[in-house]
DNA sequence: CTGTTAGCGCTTTCAA
DNA sequence: TTGAAAGCGCTAACAG
């Protein structure tokens, strides 16, 4: 603003008020065509209701916000088929893509890995990937929750399992795998469950008649279903059979019993997903990849078992 | 596609072989422009780490996908006071917009509607505004709250108060006042709270003085917080105090105590959302306004007092 | 330093 | 029926 000569000030006055008296506002969209950046960035998800990814989202949306940027949702629960074409559609709307826990196969994340650049990862790493990744380490936190329970004399154990795709299901079945060499005393069972608390409630029947004394669930969502459902059969929690969960959901502290599970830093991963994203934008060389170890949280879902 | 002529199939094989091979894809950007649509609507609400809104967010998301559209989140939360500019800039960005609970004040509404529009209006309704609106008869969820609390004996009762500035908290409070005509004999105090599970945790002390034998929360949320804290603090629920929370969010059911609540059904609020807003953005006539009655979900944090 | 113009990548209208 | 051109509303590079 030049200040020195005639007019300025009163022409900017002037422009300014012709501008609000015609409700002029610039148009993002032209803006964004000639920059060639929407400051927007996509947010993919397997399930938006899941509250762990809320969580994510939440923190993301945030921590995006400061830096101008918006985030446009995506959740690819109706077809996980079509997830690749999902992820493609969605990135051509915006500058960038967090992919969070993706279901598709490495061989389809490789592949659509360039076209997709800048890419974050949460929940899933590929060396052959240059993208950054957050990650949680399922192994070893599933393995704390058995040498829990192990601890506590439990010798046979019911895993509830998560969605087949899921890499992080996977994870936990490799941890599960590792413990049982490690601990050759120990039986762990497998059962087919899924990721909501329905599918937890679905699955009390099933683990009650298993005979283990203990059950893993897949996350905290289907261990809160598991317990209802469990209750409601007139199984006792902790004191017939011990539950525990994963991720330590907000809820996990209030629910009856409270549950014991490994917390993982959702909101953290949301924000440090945003600050690799930046820098990946701004060219900067972003953070070094963060494997998050999940902590033991013991609460009232397990006990001791009877016998 | 004229097939009469010849090459038409090998030209068009061609096209997209070639097309395929320099990755080419299509510039959602330039198309909007083009258009002067964006196929994306914004969603803004005053906290998207709040189930409730976490609900109608997936559900609207969901309901968007099927017609093409993405939706864009913002979170007004970290500072209400601006929250008309928020709206306005994320309304630049797309084609429509989503206002659940604004905390904004009537004035400001009416003043922004038109450069908002198309607008649906969640939790909020004005009469000047022609906007499709989906509310909750927060008045009479209340009433029912408090009459289960009288029926149970309770006449010393006290509302931990939601945000100042949000209208559902006013109208609350208008249902509260409503019940204590009605009731003379009960007595009502008001403590100052919030929205989150924090804000319950904290009114935990309060609460425990106030003398009141039955506390009713401003949402679910901080019912949780507060019977964790009054627990903590060694108050039985619901023998030496009953507690009530409102909205029913998934998580209710396994509190323990279980809450008793009112159920707000919101992910039909996300999803009739939609279909209101789709009718606005295709030209038709949409839907006429709902208002939700919740429905009184007594559960095991409520009982008679104790004297 | 100010003002003009080309161009972002698409759609659509209008001539050929 | 096909192809060229104008224009969406902005930014950035360019002359003046």
């Amino acid at each position: 603003m030049n200040q020195r000569f005639f007019g300025d000030a009163t022409i900017a006055e002037r422009v300014l008020s012709v501008a609000t008296e015609l409700a002029y506002s610039p148009s993002h969209l032209a803006r964004s065509l000639a920059l060639g950046q929407t400051s927007a960035i996509a947010f993919v998800v397997p399930d938006l209701a899941n509250p762990a990814f809320q969580a994510m989202l939440s923190s993301l949306s945030k921590a995006a916000a400061k830096d101008g940027y918006r985030v446009l949702v995506a959740d690819s629960a109706e077809s996980p088929r079509d997830e690749p074409a999902l992820v493609s559609e969605i990135r051509h709307r915006c500058d960038a893509v967090v992919l969070c826990a993706p279901r598709m196969s490495d061989a389809e994340l490789v592949a659509m890995a360039d076209s997709l650049s800048p890419l974050v990862l949460i929940n899933r790493t590929n060396p052959k990937l240059g993208a950054p990744s957050l990650s949680v380490d399922y192994r070893s936190g599933i393995q704390d929750l058995a040498q829990h329970l192990w601890d506590l004399g439990h010798r046979h154990l019911v895993f509830v399992e998560g969605p087949a795709e899921s890499v992080s299901n996977r994870h936990r079945l490799e941890g599960l795998a590792e413990f049982a060499r490690r601990m050759p005393g120990v039986r762990i069972d497998r059962m087919s469950g899924g990721a909501t608390s329905e599918d937890g409630l679905a699955a009390a029947g099933p683990v009650r008649d298993s005979g283990a004394t203990a059950a893993l669930a897949f996350n905290d969502l289907v261990a809160i279903g598991l317990l209802n459902g469990l209750i409601q059969l007139g199984v006792r929690v902790p004191e017939d059979m011990s539950v525990t969960g994963f991720d330590d959901i907000p809820f996990a502290r209030f629910s009856a019993p409270t549950l014991t599970t490994v917390s993982v830093p959702n909101e953290d991963l949301g924000a440090e997903a945003w600050h690799r994203m930046h820098s990946l934008i701004t060219g900067e060389t972003p953070g070094a990849n963060i494997e998050f170890h999940p902590r033991l949280e013991v609460r009232r879902s397990t006990a001791a078992p009877r016998s």
